[in-house]
DNA sequence: CTGAAACGCCAAAGCGCTTTGGGCGCCCTT
DNA sequence: AAGGGCGCCCAAAGCGCTTTGGCGTTTCAG
């Protein structure tokens, strides 16, 4: 059932059955009721393609996953962000398009995604340091919005992203508080950016106390619970051990714990560990009494968050760069407590 | 660029620029080399929107994920299914679209995918008993794939899924063979078909040991780590408790292990612990030693497969309904051992 | 040397929709 | 009574591509 077939119908022109369904004034209320109830009848929907070429506009945005062939993995965070993002796309009539780019032909894939018209904007996930999708977008004159922001990118660009330096210099000031003096930094992987402001934040904490870095308390990788329990179990065999963890994602806090507890340690007593916590829908940081003293910041937020920016973007595009900044909320839990002497 | 303007910079028509870069035999290959040289150098990249409505075709495979109210979240091994399935997709030169589709007006939603031409075919995920899904696309001629199965559903329908009944079947007989008697059983939601086949391998292998199944012992929800965590703690509070759990995923079986610590029991000595493994990228279940006892089968591995069968299937739509059955390997880790007497 | 087949290319129609630029009645005004 | 305005509808062009049918030129067998 086409458009013509709905028109032939009717007895009426394919113009006013397309006015009719899509709200023009230039058609009787009467028709439109007749209109739409033949089309809801017969089960009309249009050919979003055709609609497409004809409207250039694809009604969908683009999500694209960086896959590297060393990082094969798909960030656990992704589907709660889509969740979230996709909320604001349903009700705005938005499909949503998945391209998992394969960083080697980077520049060709989004000038093809460009070309090929099947998106209207996109969303860049994993920002790096310098991202150079940031000025390939801009040139290519494509809404975007990104996921987190990228360091040392001097042009404007929208952005969506959580204070990670300030959580994680909050996070540290915490421990040290607590009278932590060795903390380790269970890092994700330091080419991205958010990665690396979570690491200066770190810095800036330790140096404003008068503390040096030390590189055997600092690792970095992909977020993995295996990653978490490795790391903490290397460090803490090391000679001075660390009596407290910085960890970036709930899933290798967990692997962390997981270590800690197999050494016969204590969380909390023994050995603090905080962590940043995305808010997943699978993995709340517990409900009366956290889990893990955390660095809270909403995963799925965000992705509303950025849905609405980019749909707004798209429909003005000279409402210009936008961008919004989520403040993370430090929860206190059962993991953290003031630092003691090991028994050797 | 677009097809016309590159075509009159090469002084050609656009049916031999088309043919060209198609491949097509009517043209010398003196040509061909000269306009795909032209095409790469001036950036061209066909509009797939207008492809799509020439020749039929979306090159685009759909993903619908349900997404009712009360069940908010994405299942966390999604990612892990795309990742897989990608693979295939991109060697095949498809998109993916993804609806989050809202249950509430589900023939609707797919009726309206079929006719906007969007995609070629799709993975259903998520199935029930009796999925009213599975007709519907038979009927709407949509070609798809159900990533699992649908029980008491009589039309033929290509499928991939794990030999979860025989999963759950032997996974209990290990812990019979254990001696645990009070077996728990942490299921996922049980209108989902994968619950349903799980439960019933589990009480197959009590009933042929003679015994009952204990509702008290059962629970059904979505499988987050709260749920695991509450779950153990509430049937471990209760009088004649568990001795062993099966669990039906990774993350759920963190909370049990979390709920078990608390209680200061240790896994595999006093309380033991089997859960299914997707053997996520995030979550492996150990590198040397598994962390669980756990029966695995890749969820990736899935993905990839089921990709595999619907770009078959869309290619030769009689090459008739498909399906391949995964077996679960029985992975033996440190968090079982023989049932025993718990101190009151 | 001729006719047919093969080759290399082109013009134009068509995919299903939107949108421009009218056209035809009818009512209201003057 | 004529003119203007408005409400309602239509024919046709166009979005960027593929594909059908055909046309001139070579090539080669008979």
């Amino acid at each position: 059932m086409n458009l013509k077939e709905l028109s032939q119908h009717l007895n009426l022109s394919q113009t006013t059955v397309s006015r009719a369904l899509n709200g023009y004034p230039e058609v009787s209320e009467a028709t439109r009721a007749r209109v739409k109830e033949a089309a809801l009848r017969m089960g009309y929907s249009p050919n979003a393609r055709a609609k497409g070429l004809a409207t250039g506009r694809a009604q969908a945005i683009g999500h694209v996953l960086p896959v590297s062939t060393q990082n094969e993995m798909v960030n656990p965070v992704f589907g709660d962000f889509l969740a979230g993002a996709g909320e604001s796309y349903a009700r705005a009539g938005y499909e949503v398009m998945i391209s998992l780019a394969d960083d080697t032909a980077e520049e060709r894939a989004y000038r093809a995604l460009r070309n090929s018209g099947n998106v209207d904007g996109l969303i860049v996930h994993a920002p790096r340091r310098q991202d150079p999708r940031i000025p390939l977008l801009t040139e290519l004159g494509l809404p975007f919005v990104v996921h987190g922001r990228s360091t040392e990118t001097e042009i404007p660009y929208s952005w969506v992203d959580t204070n990670n330096r300030r959580a994680f210099r909050r996070a540290t000031e915490f421990l040290l508080d607590l009278n932590h003096r060795r903390i380790a930094l269970i890092n994700g992987i330091e080419h991205l950016d958010f990665a690396l402001r979570r690491r200066e934040g770190y810095a800036e904490a330790l140096t404003a106390r008068g503390l040096q870095t030390d590189p055997a308390l600092m690792c970095s990788e992909e977020m993995t619970e295996i990653y978490g329990y490795r790391a903490a179990r290397r460090m803490l065999a090391g000679d001075d051990p660390p009596t407290a963890f910085l960890v970036s994602s709930m899933i290798t806090a967990i692997g962390v714990r997981r270590a800690v507890h197999e050494l016969g340690l204590e969380l909390g007593l023994d050995i603090s560990v905080i962590t940043h916590d995305d808010d997943l829908g699978y993995l709340k940081n517990g409900h009366d009494v956290p889990i893990f003293t955390a660095t809270r910041s909403s995963v799925r937020a965000a992705g509303r968050q950025a849905a609405e920016m980019l749909l707004k973007l798209i429909d003005r595009p000279e409402s210009g760069p936008m961008s919004h900044r989520f403040e993370a909320e430090l929860i206190i839990g059962a993991s953290t407590g003031p630092a003691h002497e090991r028994m050797p």
